[in-house]
DNA sequence: ACTCAATGTTGTACTGTACAACCATTCGCG
DNA sequence: CGCGAATGGTTGTACAGTACAACATTGAGT
């Protein structure tokens, strides 16, 4: 109650409903997309991709997940051979870790078919919506607290 | 480099990733805003406050999960006091969730400190931006093929 | 009455995740 | 130098969330 202002409440409640509503979606949705790739598995591919390669550490921090996690999850792709891990030579601790051809090719073929999604579901929208849109999305991701 | 892509293939790129970078972070951020209440229990709460109850199978087709996995959800929930069932009285195989007015409460927190959370991350917006961002989103969402 | 569809539960297995304990390496400093 | 703290990563363990398949119950159509 109290929160019926027509004002600068309502759009926030509607943007915090709907960005929860599609993020609840996104896993379900990303599986049936990819059974060969799970959400997880591509943004961390996705990230190495952008980076040109990182370590193990820089993928927990940017995805707010656990050492560990990162560690089995980067266990699993090396494993299915789509990372590598090179040791960094002036320090023995980390490990540079990044994609594979096959890596690459597999995540080019995931953001194809996930690019096939999005622009059917994005096929009525103007020009201008669509580069307001991005830049919304953008500017909102740059304040995240987490980095 | 990247967005001096012209045309709409850049925007579509970038709403992509968005999105998924967004939805990547959903669940681990809504569990340090709130440990007691997964993004899971939240959505499916805010379903029933939505509708003012419904069936569990209700629940399973908006949100793409197994009937099974909405059974052993509902469970917890009842466990925990925050929801209902009610048995429908014509037809004795369904139960219509409603929300206890714990499930209320406990909902009614967890949507104001989120709240408190997006209004944080959105402080900077002009009013007409919102209401556009806003838009956008429930355009985008209402085009789901999940329904 | 018999069959079939709809609703939900239970058995089982797997993924993703966190936390804590640990190992290896490097760094800072007395 | 040598030791303790910090950094990077792995392993043990536990748990949530999820799917799929098998099942039980109930209602509907013939």
């Amino acid at each position: 109650m109290a929160e019926n202002e027509p004002g600068p409440g309502g759009s926030i409640e509607i943007i915090q409903r709907e960005m929860t509503a599609f993020a609840r979606r996104a896993r379900a949705s990303a599986a049936r997309m990819h059974p060969e790739l799970s959400l997880v598995s591509f943004t961390l591919l996705s990230h190495l991709e952008d980076r040109g390669g990182c370590r193990a550490t820089d993928l927990a921090a940017y995805y707010m997940l656990d050492k560990s996690t990162i560690s089995r999850q980067v266990g699993a792709l090396e494993k299915a051979g789509l990372v590598e891990r090179r040791l960094e030579p002036g320090d023995h601790r980390v490990q540079v870790l990044h994609l594979t051809e096959r890596g690459t090719g597999l995540l080019q073929r995931a953001t194809d078919s996930r690019r096939v999604a999005f622009r059917e579901r994005l096929a009525g929208w103007s020009e201008p919506d669509l580069e307001r849109f991005a830049e919304y999305l953008l500017r909102y991701n740059a304040g995240a607290p987490e980095g």
